[in-house]
DNA sequence: TTGAATTTTCAAAATATTCTGAAAGTTTTC
DNA sequence: GAAAACTTTCAGAATATTTTGAAAATTCAA
């Protein structure tokens, strides 16, 4: 069949993409699929489609919804959990987009900062040393306040306002 | 030692955060031994630093320089290689950026493509298909324009112009 | 309550990644 | 061109991550 085996190459290229930069492949797997599931799936039909464990399937949807990009939903007269994930992509990728920053460039900043403090002395060496501490956390401290500009925006804004900087 | 002991904590952290996105914690921690280090090193002196090994030490410096993130130095009158990182901060973050653009969003790019032009048919189901596909292509288009943008342009006119966009 | 249905946990197994160190390869010097 | 100095490679070891599956915990209906 055409469009399953497109949607089939879709949810395994997508856990393979994810590999490429440190996510896991299962979880991307999982994204997809819910992606590209007009209904939502419980757990079974999850393990069923991408042949993998209960427990495994139970971790990654845990991991996903805090990510949030997916969202449990209980069905009037169902005992199981049902998910289903953010359709709008724009909105997923905002939702990535404050995530990241939360957990990749928060701890950077922070500590930044704290080995700012604990320099005290002001050798030349320890000029040169707070001069890439600062330039880093300028850097992390640029693309965190680009990172939260992008998330607070609308889709609408990006597409027209933003892009008119590109000539 | 105050600022040795502020040093070997920026080493460790900066590797113990890379692990944190996939990336080498060797890797990273290479990186950052170069960004403090006034003079250029040779393997024998990062193998030292470090406590790892020569083929470890070999592999990351290789995949740094195909980062563009360290150089190597030949020294006149010395048989061993020197190296050195990019001390620009801004010119290596966006040496990252750029690298990113080509290792993580092009695929995506590619894929989506491909995956397209595999549906033929336009049944509805297709056509939903299609909408999640084409909106993962916008979504990583954007990204793709953002990063070029950035990448291309100067840390002046990105602390200045691009600024102005924050209220 | 009880017990069946379902979810969660977690130790052990499977897999993937990283690291080592010695051998092979390369370059330079004499 | 041979030997010394240095770099690269790569198979196996070490480590880290992911996955399994069954037991424990929880939830819900009756």
């Amino acid at each position: 069949m055409e469009l399953q085996e497109a949607k089939d190459r879709f949810i395994h290229t997508w856990g393979t993409l994810a590999t490429q930069w440190g996510i896991n492949r299962t979880m991307s797997q999982i994204h997809a699929l819910l992606l590209l599931s007009p209904k939502s799936l419980n757990a079974d039909e999850i393990m069923e489609e991408l042949q993998i464990s209960r427990g495994n399937v139970n971790m990654n949807l845990r991991d996903l919804m805090s990510w949030g990009l997916i969202y449990k939903q209980l069905l009037p007269g169902e005992r199981k959990e049902y998910f289903q994930a953010e359709k709008d992509i724009w909105k997923a990728a905002r939702q990535i987009g404050r995530e990241r920053r939360r957990r990749e460039l928060s701890p950077i900043l922070e500590t930044m900062e704290e080995i700012k403090k604990g320099v005290s002395d002001n050798s030349p060496e320890s000029a040169e040393f707070l001069k890439v501490v600062n330039d880093i956390y300028a850097v992390a401290g640029f693309a965190d306040n680009t990172l939260e500009l992008v998330t607070k925006a609308e889709e609408s804004w990006l597409t027209s306002t933003f892009m008119k900087l590109f000539k």
